[in-house]
DNA sequence: GTTGTTGCAAAGAATTTGCAGTCTA
DNA sequence: TAGACTGCAAATTCTTTGCAACAAC
């Protein structure tokens, strides 16, 4: 049966207060550490990908990095380039595509969509 | 200035032949070396970036692995989660979105979008 | 001849795994 | 107290890089 360890719940805790940060593995290690100092690298690993198959966290990779989500209804994402954040984009913007995919004969199972450029306070700078 | 080895265009017409299959760095080197048994896999890796760089390739990520591609025109992929083929994507699948986020004032600088479920194949036995 | 490019092997980076000890239910 | 879970370290996998030899122009 599984047993709900500390370093499970902390680590769970962690991604869903980052909440809009959408933290890489190395960061929440890091932020864990604080709280459990001798948690290791390797746990925190494990835990996330058992988060991520039970359905309690997302993860998602942009560039060379994989971020974790406690947001878990479908949505997508956008990166700013020029300060990193990363923004849920809401409004299932790719729930057209689907159907017109499935339109097609596909059968559509997973979308991955991120698309990146500057956020708006970005934009805003570099037009002034 | 820039050499034309040997090397650095068999890997270009190498993902060039392949087209609809979209091979891997690994596959790249499994079918170069039949041509030059001593080419290695540093060699098609740098190369391969720099054929990137250079625009006259893509690149893009399927899971775990980087998948090449001689088709430079914007254009968007679906995976084939049984028979695990890579279809294009064509008509611009995403311009609609692009234009959608734009107007809310964020400025959109690259896509990344990848559809995977069951191709018209599969999708078509599954249903028998 | 100059210098971009190669093959090789070693180094890196991110992630996974084996194992003995620990802790939860 | 059974066995899920941990910390640790080693192993894996994919990719990059340093360097001396090679080859394209």
């Amino acid at each position: 049966m599984e047993r709900r360890s500390q370093q499970r719940e902390l680590i769970f805790q962690l991604v869903k207060s980052y909440s809009l940060d959408h933290p890489t593995a190395a960061e929440i290690y890091e932020a864990a550490r604080r709280e459990l100092p001798r948690i290791s690298l390797g746990t925190v690993y494990r835990n996330l990908g058992l988060l991520v198959a039970k359905g309690e966290l997302l993860s998602f990779r942009v560039g060379e990095s994989v971020h974790y989500d406690a947001t878990t209804s479908t949505h997508q994402h956008f990166v700013c380039n020029q300060c990193g954040c990363i923004l849920d984009l809401t409004g299932d913007p790719v729930a057209g595509l689907i159907h017109a995919a499935e339109q097609q004969g596909l059968r559509v199972e997973k979308v991955d969509f991120l698309m990146s450029g500057l956020c708006h306070n970005c934009a805003g700078q570099q037009s002034q």
